[in-house]
DNA sequence: GAGCACTGC
């Protein structure tokens, strides 16, 4: 019966041909929505043109309705595809609504893969995943057979691992002729990615946003933070109902206009409604971060109607959507990452934001009914001075973990190897020296067996280096714990209108040795406490940090006993090993005293002081440090006593000197070097 | 003696 009606051409289906059961009344009414997107005429244009080009460039606004129709109507086609997402919450709430919107379970037809959280099954045949995940699953199989299609979403943003994906694919396009890829990306640089795929077809659906005007400021601001205050008070006495939202560059600036947008708002008094003002930035406890879905406050004494205005990082320009937003205020900066291969060393700048982030920005106004944009800088300085798009990530980052990446996934040689954009020849070899000097490709450049166990754990690879060496010096329980923590934010915290007192909480957990040791001891203790709430407001501690270390030190274990090796744990010179440990590892990042307080690092001498937050009590010879940032000074923060001595016992290859800069501290090693000699003999 | 855009495995 079913099969006769099936085939008319005209009666659609009434039983779900994945499941054989009839469709739920909820299917139909989706059905409805589904088919008024812009998206849905295109669907089999889309199908008519795969039957002749491996690669398609998909390129539609938000709204079109491209990452849930495009998916499953080739999942309906009995293909199995995987569409990646640069972010986990998209990967995880698209996959549960198409699930829904194919009247499936979710987890079975249609399912979702991102750490931590697995949902899928034999017979899962779409299946959303976050871009790394992807990666991961070509690490294991690189031609990616798993799957008949491969729909790289959001392409525009150009993340990190989006990027190796496009490489990745030229490869396996070669070797794979019945795979097909499509990549669905916003608007400017569609032509890019058509180029890139050499022949690959353009097809373009409109969006589904409401108009948003443009303004610029006449002359240029100088300073944004009071232009933005002045432009949210403007907006706020004279504009029709509606929430605003502003984008600044990071908290100390976000808490300071909220302070002065409040201070404004109660000279206007009654005059004007009642403005309820929202700090939003990712290091904010949850709590904090709910706060921008709490409706507007309502009409003041002279009913005249409420607003909301909420101040925020970059956050609110992909990560976060708040409905109800009519206003956008737009500084046109954000802080982006930099790298710089020579020092080694990544760090944050305010930077001029690109057109396409702007465009992105003043479309956060156009949700949900016409609305506003105001540029806080000049049309000249947006025609002359805003790239057309952001830098790729790829070219703002140290590469080690993506050259081991490339090198596991079969990748032999890296100088052929097709980046859209390649990275700075430096910035390679850096990776591949550093790989080298951690033993993780042999002289050669090919992978070693060390380098392959290194590439297994979601870390940077001298994490993983040192948890693989925890076993060696009898430390593995603690490093375990080590790396979890250096993959989170900061755990403590420290409010400015209480510094000292979170300063006194902190110094319970200061290890004498270092602030490796402390952070041990701060997530030992909270095991120890129950991984309690309250507890972590009571003591200035994360705990949205502390969750995720326990959740990330978890999964470090299971693949720590899965690939055999040991978990041990000894007392008996515990604080030397664990130091030892982290030095095989991050050896290339030391510092020695120079004078006071005054540091020079080893392989750069860079003048460089310890961060304040440090636990450590006095300023030792010789330190290891974590990182290296550049604020208002050069610190090196996160920061552990080493043993000099210990450097050249664990990378003496690395420590033969040759190029280093002369300095107090290749002196010491020298003379070291000469009485360990003489010692032997 | 002071500061951390945002993701992701």
């Amino acid at each position: 019966m079913e099969r006769r009606r099936s085939r008319s051409p005209r009666a659609a289906p009434t039983r779900n041909p994945l499941t054989q059961k009839p469709y739920s009344s909820n299917y139909t009414k989706l059905l409805k929505d589904r088919k008024s997107l812009p998206v849905y005429e295109a669907l089999l244009q889309l199908e008519n043109l795969l039957k002749l080009h491996q690669v398609i460039i998909l390129q539609g606004e938000t709204g079109s309705g491209k990452t849930t129709q495009v998916p499953q109507y080739l999942a309906g086609l009995q293909k199995k595809v995987a569409c990646t997402q640069p972010r986990r919450v998209a990967a995880m709430s698209v996959a549960k609504r198409v699930a829904e919107e194919m009247d499936v379970k979710l987890g079975e037809h249609v399912g979702y893969s991102v750490r931590f959280d697995e949902c899928s099954s034999e017979s899962t045949l779409l299946k959303y995943l976050t871009d790394g995940m992807l990666l991961r699953e070509a690490m294991k199989h690189p031609t990616l057979d798993q799957y008949d299609i491969i729909i790289l979403d959001e392409a525009h943003e150009r993340t990190l691992a989006t990027d190796i994906l496009f490489g990745l694919m030229k490869e396996v396009l070669q070797k794979r002729r019945d795979l097909k890829v499509i990549v669905m990306s916003a608007t400017l640089n569609a032509d890019k990615f058509q180029h890139y795929f050499e022949g690959a077809p353009l097809l373009s659906v409109p969006g589904r946003l409401f108009p948003v005007e443009v303004f610029f400021t006449q002359v240029a601001e100088e300073d944004y933070v009071a232009a933005a205050v002045k432009t949210v008070m403007q907006i706020h006495a004279f504009e029709d109902p509606g929430d605003i939202l502003v984008f600044l560059t990071g908290e100390e600036e976000i808490e300071t206009a909220c302070r002065n947008i409040k201070k404004e708002a109660n000279k206007y008094g009654e005059s004007v409604g009642k403005l309820l003002v929202i700090p939003l930035y990712s290091t904010l406890p949850p709590s904090a971060q709910q706060k921008i879905f709490e409706p507007a406050p309502g009409p003041n004494t002279k009913n005249i109607p409420g607003r909301k205005c909420i101040i925020a990082t970059n956050i609110a320009e992909t990560s976060l959507t708040i409905d109800g937003v009519v206003y956008v205020v737009d500084s046109g900066l954000s802080k982006q990452k930099v790298y710089n291969p020579r020092m080694r060393v990544e760090s944050l700048m305010v930077s001029p934001i690109s057109k396409a982030s702007a465009k992105q920005r003043a479309g956060r106004a156009g949700r949900t009914q016409p609305g506003k944009c105001y540029r806080l800088y000049t049309e000249e300085t947006y025609r002359s001075e805003l790239q057309e798009t952001t830098h790729p990530e790829i070219l703002r980052s140290n590469l080690t973990s993506v050259v081991l990446t490339l090198r596991v996934m079969g990748i032999d040689n890296l100088v052929k190897f097709d980046f859209m954009d390649p990275p700075a020849p430096e910035t390679m070899m850096r990776a591949l020296e550093i790989l080298n000097f951690l033993g993780a490709l042999d002289d050669e450049g090919d992978l070693t067996e060390l380098g392959s166990l290194i590439s297994e754990f979601p870390l940077d690879p001298e994490l993983s280096k040192i948890l693989i060496t925890s076993e060696r010096f009898k430390c593995s329980d603690d490093i375990l714990t080590l790396c979890a923590m250096l993959s989170v934010q900061n755990p403590f915290l420290r409010p400015k209108e209480s510094g000292e007192v979170a300063d006194k909480a902190k110094a319970q957990f200061a290890h004498q040795d270092g602030d490796h040791l402390t952070l041990i001891s701060v997530f030992s203790a909270y095991i120890r406490e129950g991984q309690r709430q309250d507890w972590c407001s009571h003591n200035f501690i994360n705990p949205r940090s502390m969750r995720a270390a326990a959740e990330i030190r978890d999964q470090l274990l299971v693949k720590f006993n899965k690939l055999g090796l040991q978990v041990l744990s000894e007392e008996r010179g515990r604080s030397e090993n664990i130091r030892k440990c982290i030095c095989s590892g991050f050896f290339t990042q030391v510092a020695c005293k120079e004078k006071s307080s005054i540091y020079a690092t080893l392989k750069e001498k860079q003048c460089v002081a310890i961060h304040p937050s440090t636990t450590l009590a006095f300023r030792p010879e010789w330190v290891l440090y974590h990182e290296y940032i550049l604020t208002s000074k050069n610190y090196i923060r996160t920061v552990s006593i080493i043993n000099p001595i210990w450097l050249l016992e664990l990378a003496p290859h690395y420590f033969e000197l040759e190029g280093f800069p002369d300095s107090q501290g290749k002196r010491q090693l020298e003379s070291l070097k000469k009485s360990r000699a003489k010692n032997k003999k």
